[in-house]
RNA sequence: GCGGCAUUGGCGGAAUUGGUAGACGCGCCAGACUUAGGAUCUGGUUCCGAGAGGAGUGAAAGUUCGAGUCUUUUAUGCCGCACCA
């Protein structure tokens, strides 16, 4: 009878979660329209990679932090999209099906079926009806739509769009007479230097070990960012996208959009805009001169070298007979250097070509180098060498004992160049006495008034190759005819992905796709190569849209009622991969019409990421040690236990608040089994015959990356079991600030799963009173304080504001409906099924999660001590309004004037008046 | 080397426009209830000091009546980029 009383009265989360879960699915209370008179606001997470380890404790948080946006964007009355979906294409994918020797299509749908069970645990608003899948056909259908548009588009430098491609045919057929006289195979082959997605021999990442190419984001190092495994350079023939023609605008638009400064300083580096000039040098005894690219234009007079990148086409032109055999030595060394192994050792190296180039300011001859500092793919390969003002000149120049011709008045350059674009020119013709900028600018437009030269902006930002030699991918809507590559009409989307015999990557870089049956086109060969993980995430935010539509990937009233994403959460890893592509896909949709936003993501969040935090034990290795036996952490620095204690990982599952179970740990592993302790007071389990309960061992604990090898992996499923989910919620949010990383800490998870139980006891006997003063004003405080918090992103001070409003109000044993309702309201967000539950309890039939957000009423928070002002340190503390430019004397006297002045101070002497203009004055007494 | 962010008690972190630093939680201390406590409740808890009082937001300087907050210098840590001419 008692018992049962007690346990009526108890917060049992699991019953309230399962029975919520329930309901809105039946009811399908998550399910969004495309037609609503509300406005619209989409709000999405970065979907994620079904990996085979199922979610950690680290991957919901900014899941949460997006479900709590949604759910108060709902409550403010918004038509809120808020979709879920499955990155399933792509290398994790597919190396985690090799690793466990299965099919990748049988692990994906297991990994998902797994991630989406545990991502409904948690009690998201998704709307699962817009699931998307990027292995599905029905989805990469759109993904091989996309292709065939930039197959069939050049990007035209004069509108800075995308336009198709028989546009430019149509220019062709009318203006160059030559067109008409090419065959069919030539003409395909000059189109190809113009289609936005194009096939071309270029040198690119090759992962041995991965058996495909990388793009450069894949690649840190010279290691595979999946797996890191070496890469070396090597030249194929890859499908490319003209990424980089977009280079200005992807920069420009980062002005329009509201990221975070340090994500869109991220990708302004590694768009490299730079601002420079590019110039003729003619070559000694040749005709044709070739171009290099410089920033430094000021500096001409000061050239004594040249320099060639060793891919450079005017290589071949250059080398003398006599220096053809070091030259081609020094060629072939580079060529079998790694990626890895030429970022590692920088010493100078670099050959003599035996050719001379002509300074077209001094026509001083000076000597043509070949070195690998110098990169084929930046500017035009060519360099001109200024050693007293570039550092890497400078090293180069020392090496070969080459000239150094100071151009800065001042600059000592016998240690070290000077590199600062600073100080009075000087050895410099026509620029002497000028400032290096305006130096930069005179030379400019000299060169441009001479012909010499061009101004020039470049981008370091490269095409991203889009070509893999794998086989868990999009396969290319592509067939060969005659040598070259077709799109297939769009009637005939999907092309499936086929069955294989064998889907493992080979060493020698042949596609997977190379062994399946009839892969042809009308008797012609399919492509064999697959689309990157990047294809399918480029333009997934569109297809939630309309998810059902066969006819486009977005159809046009849904994109514009939607728009674009409002809110996107995700990684800050993705800055240089995923965050660029998609730009650049939308924008390229943006060209051609079918979509109404130029920038995909208006606002962007990064959360940080949840490092795990490992426990250790302490094994005795000192005198007499029998292996067995474990020290408590806060014994360790004694003397008899300082260097003869040996840490050891202990998983963090079967620690609570540092505690170790003792009980669990020697079930834990055979080699525990017979652990003995010495406890946090000093008695020692073998003396006293304690096994469990009474006494402490106290773990130590460090911060680490959460994995499986060092015991830290939380699983959400285990703290929902043990906590709830509505807990698990709150505490990922009260851990710290969202943006920051911080390590999963479970000490503490107590306070917040104490604080909702004693706030579920409120709403035991709800009444319908009114309210009292303190009561109200307890209420609108929160109601501010919430709505503050959302608006700001800054969830983690939300759940102290709710902890005071339950002190406060449980203090004034306040259990009337006009306050409890609003709070379950305002609670909704972040724990919504208790929140459910208690809406209910005060007597609604509809779910809170249509209900409306309170309104604050500032009336309320409004106390008498407020009106008058606050005394502290013997000052008086009021705002006194006067425009910012009043004189200090003239303030002083319109204070001592004011009606207010006299009241305030109730007749107390003014012994000083501290006055700042247009803000507050301080009265000392 | 370049760029971005951070640094506040034993710990995670509050302080929203420059206005009483340390909210809230953990931990710890004391008490109540209890056969028991890794349950619950109440009170305390920045540091030094018995106390009055004093010091205090990585360090140093500056602006200000007033600085955790703004400026400069500097130290440490994290993240991104890096032979990009």
């Amino acid at each position: 009878m008692h018992a049962n009383l007690f346990l009526s009265m108890e917060y049992n989360f699991s019953e309230i979660e399962k029975k919520w879960q329930k309901a809105w699915e039946e009811n399908g209370v998550y399910t969004v329209s495309n037609e609503s008179d509300k406005p619209h606001y989409y709000v999405l997470d970065m979907f994620p990679y079904p990996s085979g380890a199922g979610l950690h404790v680290g991957h919901p948080l900014g899941y949460i932090a997006s479900d709590i946006y949604s759910r108060y964007k709902r409550l403010k009355g918004f038509n809120v999209l808020h979709p879920m979906g499955f990155d399933s294409y792509g290398l994790p994918a597919e190396q985690y099906a090799i690793q466990t020797g299965q099919h990748p299509e049988k692990t994906t749908f297991e990994n998902i079926d797994r991630y989406i069970s545990q991502l409904k645990k948690i009690g998201f608003c998704y709307d699962w009806n817009r699931e998307v899948r990027t292995c599905d056909p029905k989805f990469y259908k759109w993904t091989q739509w996309a292709f065939v548009q930039m197959f069939n588009s050049y990007f035209d430098p004069k509108t800075q769009k995308a336009q198709p491609i028989s546009k430019l045919i149509a220019e062709w057929e009318a203006n160059d007479p030559k067109w008409a006289t090419l065959s069919e195979k030539e003409q395909q082959e000059r189109l190809m230097k113009y289609r936005i997605a194009y096939l071309a021999d270029t040198k690119v990442n090759w992962c041995p070990k991965l058996g495909t190419v990388l793009a450069n984001d894949e690649v840190s190092e010279g290691l595979s960012v999946r797996g890191g495994y070496p890469v070396e350079q090597r030249v194929m023939r890859q499908w490319c996208l003209r990424v980089s023609a977009y280079a200005g605008r992807l920069l420009e638009g980062l002005d329009r959009i509201d990221w975070t400064e340090s994500l869109k300083e991220t990708q302004r580096n590694w768009i490299g805009r730079s601002e420079g000039a590019e110039m003729q040098f003619a070559v000694k005894g040749q005709d044709a001169p070739f171009t290099i690219f410089t920033t430094r234009a000021d500096t001409v007079f000061g050239v004594t070298f040249m320099v060639l990148a060793p891919e450079s086409e005017y290589v071949q032109r250059v080398i003398t007979d006599e220096q053809r055999e070091e030259v081609e030595a020094y060629l072939q060394r580079c060529k079998n250097r790694t990626e890895r192994e030429r970022i590692a050792d920088r010493r100078v190296t670099g050959v003599f070509t035996g050719s001379y180039a002509i300074n077209p300011l001094t026509q001083g001859e000076i000597p043509i180098y070949i070195s690998d500092y110098v990169l084929a793919g930046y500017g035009t390969g060519a360099i001109m060498a200024v050693p007293a003002h570039d550092s890497r000149d400078y090293a180069f120049a020392k090496h070969f004992n080459l000239p150094i011709i100071p151009l800065i008045e001042g600059a000592d350059v016998s240690e070290e160049s000077f590199d600062a674009k600073e100080g009075k020119m000087i050895n410099s013709g026509f620029l002497n006495g000028m400032e290096v900028k305006d130096a930069i600018q005179a030379m400019k437009e000299y060169i441009t008034n001479t012909g010499i030269g061009r101004v020039k902006v470049n981008y370091r930002l490269r095409d991203a190759i889009f070509s893999r030699q794998r086989y868990w991918g999009e396969p290319f809507p592509v067939y060969y005819k005659d040598g070259m590559p077709y799109t297939l009409p769009e009637d005939k989307l999907p092309l499936e992905l086929p069955e294989v015999k064998d889907f493992k990557p080979t060493a020698d870089g042949r596609p997977p796709l190379g062994n399946a049956e009839n892969w042809e086109y009308e008797g012609n060969p399919l492509e064999l190569c697959t689309m990157p993980g990047f294809a399918g995430s480029s333009a997934y935010y569109l297809r939630y849209m309309d998810p059902q539509n066969d006819e486009a990937l977005v159809g046009k009233q849904a994109n514009d009622y939607w728009r674009q994403v409002d809110l996107y959460l995700g990684g800050s890893e993705h800055a240089t991969g995923h965050l660029i592509y998609s730009r650049f896909w939308n924008k390229f949709l943006y060209d051609l019409g079918y979509v109404c936003e130029d920038e995909p993501f208006k606002k962007l969040i990064n959360q940080g990421m949840i490092q795990g935090r490992s426990n250790f034990v302490y094994r005795y290795i000192g005198e007499g040690a029998t292996g067995n036996l474990y020290i408590s952490y806060n014994l360790i620095e004694n003397p008899e236990y300082k260097d003869k204690v040996q840490p050891i990982h202990v998983n963090v599952n079967i620690v609570n608040n540092d505690v170790l179970d003792i009980n669990a740990f020697r079930a834990w592993m055979p080699e525990f089994r017979n652990a003995e302790f010495v406890f946090a007071d000093g008695t020692s389990s073998e003396l006293t015959g304690y096994t469990a309960g009474a006494k402490q061992y106290i773990c130590g604990w460090a911060v680490e990356k959460m994995s499986k090898s060092m015991f830290n992996v939380v699983n959400p499923d285990d703290v929902i079991a043990k906590f709830g989910a509505d807990t698990l919620r709150l505490y990922e949010m009260f851990l710290g600030p969202l943006e920051m990383s911080k390590p999963w800490d479970t000490n503490g998870i107590d306070g917040v799963h104490r604080f909702l139980r004693r706030l579920w006891n409120m709403y035991e006997n709800i009444v319908d009173e009114e309210p009292t003063k303190e009561e109200l004003k307890s209420l609108h405080k929160l109601i501010k304080k919430i709505t503050w918090d959302i608006e700001n992103f800054s969830f983690n001070t939300s759940i102290p504001a709710f902890m005071i409003a339950q002190n406060e109000l449980s203090a004034l044993k306040c259990n009337k409906r006009a306050i409890l309702e609003p709070i379950a309201v305002l609670l909704a967000p972040y724990a919504p099924h208790i929140a459910e539950e208690a809406w209910h309890r005060c007597g609604n039939e509809s779910f809170v999660v249509n209900a409306e957000w309170p309104e604050c009423n500032e009336a309320y928070l409004v106390e008498d001590s407020q009106k008058y002002p606050v005394q502290f340190n013997g000052k008086v503390r009021f705002t006194f309004e006067c425009p910012k430019d009043t004189p200090k004397d003239e303030v002083e006297k319109l204070v001592l004037a004011h009606e207010d002045t006299t009241k305030y101070l109730n007749g107390a002497e003014i012994k000083k008046i501290i006055v700042v203009p247009g803000r507050i004055v301080n009265i000392v007494m």
